[in-house]
DNA sequence: ACGGTATTTAGAAAAATATCTAAATACTTG
DNA sequence: CAAGTATTTAGATATTTTTCTAAATACCGT
């Protein structure tokens, strides 16, 4: 919701890392999870920091649930950062 | 140093507050405590993170120590944010 | 409805973080 | 050099975070 989620889900080195991952699209928890050594329930754990972040949303389809990157608050840590350099 | 010390850095509301009130300029680590409900000794545990994450740097004079805020590595992590919307 | 696959939730343990008090260091000035 | 002020460091504690295993939920296809 605030800047206070966002900025701490983003201090994560797995959670930037799934972040990465999701530039090229939508992926689903699986194959998120298998771009790391950790179990499905950990990947799942950093996805829902992700979401309640807002920096990431869900699509189900089938089986599966997609993530994908919600860049209009990337968008908004970008500005907030803006406010530190130059006026 | 890397991208880890300053995303974690980011990461605090009270890490955060203190480079709001850098903005305007240096200002020691007294005068930023005053903004702050808490010990000094904590207030220069903050520092000591920003200043690992090169957030900050610091000048000494006279008795106090000044600190302001490194708006470099503030691009730094603009581009890397950058890199996950559009292109 | 059943069996299988995908994902999440619950609960516990380990690791990291934020905070305090008290002591130490650093510097200034008389 | 002694006394005083500013800041940091050390050590302890409480809280939060990350991770795991095991169990639960959700959804598909037969």
């Amino acid at each position: 919701m605030g800047f206070a989620e966002t900025f701490k889900a983003l201090g994560d080195p797995v959670r930037r890392e799934i972040l990465l991952l999701l530039r090229r699209g939508q992926l689903s928890a699986g194959e998120i999870g298998s771009h790391f050594d950790m179990t499905g329930a950990t990947i799942s754990y950093h996805l829902s920091i992700l979401k309640k972040a807002d920096l990431v949303f869900e699509t189900r389809e089938k089986n599966y649930i997609y993530y994908g990157l919600n860049t209009s608050v990337v968008e908004e840590v970008m500005l907030w950062l803006s406010q530190l350099k130059g006026e």
